[in-house]
DNA sequence: TTTAATGGCGCG
DNA sequence: AAAGCGCGCCATTAAA
């Protein structure tokens, strides 16, 4: 039977048009049809309509009291949701230009969330990965397949990657099989022999719940919070969803509490140094700024630093930074 | 014409 | 019944 949408009606979103697609040609025509439509409308004929003519850039409205994990959300226009993940949808992405002179430069925050995890579970199977700089979805590939990191297929990094990103939300076992194709017991299993081979994990998963559940609320490292009014609800659907928010809100709200320290610290040192460099827009784990030619050594040499400085975690806080005439090419 | 709800989808 | 967190904005439809 096809998915359902909350109203009941049949559901024609992606992940039901893909499965279309193996036995029919038009969903896949529907589905370029959407996505580039999805471009014109939002991206290429709504921003040029927006640039402001006294400036000659498009300006975004961030809002510091909007989302309950402590992230900054961007409005009219929304910056923080420009293409990324397709050739098509990277075109738009190239169109944020440097002015002369100048270099669009991309700093972001490496498996910031995942490093988090770490932090706050203290597993020590998690600290050591990251400690000696490793691949950590490869790492985690190795642990839950029982291979050497050398060993591990990449089919097998890509289960990791979804196990990975799917305790940092909550994901279930059902969750966790629907992403994956496969059946439920077996996503089950990989979830066991994860927890397996990071109990310290598996036990501050049972621990944020708990604590969740007696005091109400959860806590970022800085010590935010966010408050979860149906962590205790007779539905059980309203609850999960809540125990869920528990789980991702100290990684989310964490990573939000570091990259807002380090836009300050990253202000303060544009200030103090006399640079003519200048931070243009936050995407939740990275920094964007217009860097004039003659700073950028400067700028790669001392931004990463100042940027995983800004906290001591029990991990290290790695910082990639990309350079290029427009946003596309700085990443 | 404006507002609200809905389904869908762009990003981290 | 739902089973993956957090956002904002589009087109469409219906109501005000």
């Amino acid at each position: 039977m096809v998915k359902k949408t909350a109203t009941g009606q049949p559901s024609t979103d992606e992940e039901v048009l893909e499965k279309l697609a193996e036995d029919y040609p038009l969903p896949k025509l529907l589905l370029e049809h959407r996505g580039l439509a999805k471009l014109k409308s939002t991206y290429a004929d709504k921003l040029p309509r927006m640039v402001d003519p006294k400036t000659g850039r498009v300006h975004t409205s961030f809002s510091q009291a909007t989302a309950v994990t402590g992230r900054l959300s961007s409005s009219e226009p929304n910056l923080q949701n420009i293409p990324i993940r397709t050739p098509e949808g990277r075109r738009i992405r190239a169109a944020f230009i440097a002015p002369r002179d100048h270099l669009i430069v991309s700093a972001d925050y490496s498996q910031i969330e995942l490093r988090i995890m770490a932090h706050l579970s203290g597993d020590a199977r998690l600290l050591e990965a990251f400690a000696h700089g490793e691949d950590v979805h490869r790492a985690t590939a190795g642990e839950v397949f029982g291979v050497a990191p050398s060993e591990v297929t990449s089919e097998q990094r890509r289960y990791a990657k979804v196990i990975n990103f799917g305790l940092i939300y909550g994901m279930s076992a059902h969750g966790l099989a629907k992403n994956l194709g496969i059946e439920r017991a077996a996503a089950q299993s990989w979830i066991d022999r994860y927890f397996a081979r990071y109990p310290g994990v598996a036990e501050y998963m049972d621990r944020t719940r708990a604590e969740a559940r007696e005091q109400g609320f959860v806590e970022t490292v800085f010590g935010r919070r966010l408050y979860l009014p149906d962590i205790r609800a007779s539905q059980a659907g309203r609850r999960q969803a809540a125990e869920r928010a528990a789980i991702n809100a100290p990684m989310q709200g964490t990573a939000a509490d570091l990259i807002k320290k380090a836009m300050i610290a990253t202000d303060a040192w544009l200030a103090s140094s006399g640079l003519e460099s200048k931070l243009v827009l936050q995407v939740h784990d990275e920094l964007v700024l217009e860097v004039p030619r003659a700073e950028l050594d400067t700028i790669r040499e001392q931004l990463p630093k100042l940027m995983g400085g800004v906290a001591a975690l029990k991990v290290p806080l790695l910082v990639e930074v990309g350079a290029g005439d427009n946003w596309d090419e700085a990443h």
